[in-house]
DNA sequence: TCATTTACATACACTCTGCATGAGAATGAA
DNA sequence: TTCATTCTCATGCAGAGTGTATGTAAATGA
């Protein structure tokens, strides 16, 4: 007869050790930045060995992805459960990008998507995991609010990407200290200004 | 009676070093990225030693700031030298990004001002030293192509905060081999919907 | 001329990363 | 149940890199 506490199943252990050092390593790079958290520091807070790191991911970096990675699909929910259900063209824009600044206003996101996140893994790697999480509702809303037929395929995808460009410098904005309203004043205008030209148009 | 070619005084020591040191930073950190050059490689293509570097630097990324501003300082002189004076609003603002576009598209600014220039130095800094060097066509522009009183200052800077991000993407995908012409027609939908909501306001 | 400052060169201490080796626990087949 | 194999880690090591402290020669200027 073995104690339950000593005895662990090979997928207990591994999911145990492994959610450690991710939630270590989040609240880690979160407070200090990527480049500034030492791996010593991260296994010390999980309470593993670094043996244990770079048994369950490659290299720093690949932690540092984990972490990136759950944080997406984190924001990805949280915009697919509080999104309204749009009652006109602009509203279903303006209201898509409320949610997003909602979203990422929990704390340590602006830094892990934002910031640290296209610095180590790339401006591609990061779009390839927002899109892998299902961060696609700007390129949806925009084809809905503007007449498929009016636009090409591929100017609407630049500027669903330049949008999101501006959505993001308005989060970094705020979090930085900026007054919110005038990033908002500002997006609505943008959105504004898009929908009147596609009408007319 | 010494020789010309030992004999130098402080001043031209200083600006040699200091400008052979920013050169070889410059190429590789363009070649290589930031994180992945060493102070012994650069010291080490600039002809001098490691101690001279930290003679003239606080450290490597005082070196890499260097090489950022004198980066800025182009882009601002160039983009002064190239901008045609404008026929309208609109004109002004597109003529505007078109010349920023092509400042951008000499090698490594893009690596150096949009990549690692806001990892290493952060958004802050990279903000500091762009106004420095003049970066602020964009608002000037937007001032004169919308009515000054039909927005307030705050939200003025606020749209060309997001507009310079979303003009930095721009350049960003097309440097990453994204069409061009793709992220133009964004970019010009974006300005003919301010220009025109400004209008009818 | 000579004291002081400047501009470096050299050496060192420290930290971090990634890997290699090995031990103990879990798994699955006989 | 046994036992070979695989998995999950722990420990130790090698290499590289950063920043600093110390020493030295040249330049400055009184």
């Amino acid at each position: 007869m073995q104690e339950q506490s000593v005895r662990r199943s090979n997928t207990e252990r591994t999911e145990a050790t492994r959610t450690a050092l991710v939630a270590a390593a989040r609240s880690l790079f979160v407070d200090k930045g990527y480049a500034e958290t030492g791996t010593p520091e991260i296994v010390a807070k999980a309470g593993v060995t670094r043996g244990a790191l770079y048994h369950h991911f490659a290299d720093k970096a690949d932690l540092f992805r984990a972490v990136v990675t759950r944080e997406a699909a984190a924001v990805a929910a949280q915009i697919e459960t509080e999104s309204a259900d749009p009652t006109s063209a602009l509203d279903a824009l303006t209201s898509g990008a409320d949610a997003y600044f909602a979203a990422m206003a929990a704390p340590g996101r602006v830094r892990l998507l934002l910031l640290d996140g296209p610095a180590v893994l790339g401006h591609r790697e990061m779009a390839h995991i927002d899109r892998k999480a299902g961060g696609e509702e700007l390129r949806e809303g925009l084809a809905f609010a503007l007449p498929a037929n009016d636009l090409p395929t591929a100017t609407m995808d630049a500027l669903a990407d330049i949008l999101s460009a501006a959505f993001d410098r308005a989060t970094l904005a705020t979090s930085e200290g900026a007054p919110a309203a005038d990033y908002r004043h500002a997006v609505r205008r943008v959105l504004d200004g898009l929908i009147r030209a596609g009408e007319q148009a």
